[in-house]
DNA sequence: TACAGTAAAATTGTTGAACGATATTGACAG
DNA sequence: CTGTCAATATCGTTCAACAATTTTACTGTA
């Protein structure tokens, strides 16, 4: 019986806490985070609060520095370009060799609509993660639990460089009705066209995420 | 001055040298690793080694079950599955889409005839590890850091598998040759050849590791 | 003997404090 | 203004403690 597990171990949650403040941009690029503040912050011992550091550091968004401590990841632009090398060899053979009948890509056309209807109601923040949620499940198409795993990660990361944006609309919206598109070919058979048609999309879309990087440094 | 740097932090060395134990078999799988053992064994602190052990946790070398403890993973034919999945879409695409001239080749022709002289020894081990270098080089071609950081964990958890088979030379020893053929299509600029030859040496591979892990079960 | 229930022991989860090592800051002399 | 050196703050690691949980040992009973 017990209680359910109130999900776990403290250092997990902790990890999970930050996580969700650093994609909100809470905490921003560069920033330093004092394990006392911190961990006074959250009402938990420092030694809690640094095993939850460890899971963040492995996942790239927070940096260590030897003695000085823990920085928010900042991204770069060769970040951003090797993110974007993974996403379209991950994102391009998964779906020039799915199934068109994989139950994923039910949950593609569900982030498709959603994301329509955000747009409709120019929730910004919505569009983005339903675009998201909408790559997400290409990856899924290859029915690899590890492929899966770090694929978030590196979502996570591209999270975090978005976060330095400040044009939502211009990052996600322009791109619902490509996702669309891609989505008919999947959903006809036609998977290799599908895939050329994301790996224009993922070139455009990182061409316009470095134009807009280089703005700001 | 300090003595030099040791190589920074505690933790992440305690999680090579344990990392190190796991693949060389010394801790085997669905062993349980006690925090208080293994703090005395390597002298450090229970903190210490807890830091390491999320390393490794991360990496899915190890496994925790709350309140229960680590335990050294157990590789699975699932597992075994999806590894193979990732390394053929990964590999195959990098040799397919790779420069001829990119520094890695070196690195993997030097594998191949460190592989081939080790053959001439017998020395299965070192074939073994050859062989490991090589396909690594391979992954190398995409220039990617993350996907490198990646590769070099599932072929962590690979070697976890390898660890519980105990033929290493029907394991490695039929592959050198074919290794050669793909690097000589690689620097013949035929990279889709070398990328089609990488696919049957990895289904076969995964074959081969399935079937004896089925002897085993 | 077999077995259920309970008490004792061991292990993990988390905390707090301590101390050496390193980095940053600020004062001071030249 | 610059370089040196002490003072301060923070990190890296260890140790000791206690609550929570699991495992083990033991007991009494059928």
């Amino acid at each position: 019986m017990a209680e359910q597990d109130t999900i776990s171990a403290l250092a997990p949650r902790l990890a999970e806490e930050i996580r969700g403040r650093l994609i909100a941009g809470e905490l921003k690029p560069g920033q330093r985070l004092s394990e006392a503040a911190l961990s006074a912050d959250f009402s938990v011992s420092r030694n809690s609060l640094r095993e939850a550091f460890r899971l963040l550091t492995k996942e790239g968004l927070l940096h260590h520095e030897p003695n000085r401590g823990m920085f928010v990841a900042t991204p770069s632009m060769a970040s951003i370009i090797d993110i974007y090398r993974i996403r379209r060899m991950i994102e391009c053979q998964a779906l020039a060799k799915a199934y068109p009948h994989h139950p994923a890509v039910a949950r593609m056309r569900a982030a498709v609509e959603a994301a329509r209807i955000a747009r409709g109601e120019k929730a910004w923040g919505m569009v983005g993660s339903q675009n998201m949620v909408f790559h997400a499940a290409i990856v899924d198409l290859a029915d690899s639990q590890r492929l899966n795993a770090f694929y978030a990660q590196i979502a996570a990361e591209l999270r975090l460089s978005f976060g330095l944006l400040d044009d939502p609309e211009l990052l996600h919206a322009p791109y619902i009705d490509l996702n669309a598109a891609i989505l008919e070919h999947l959903e006809a058979g036609r998977t290799q066209a599908a895939a050329d048609m994301l790996e224009v999309y993922l070139t455009q879309s990182e061409r316009t995420v470095l134009a807009a990087f280089s703005r700001i440094g």
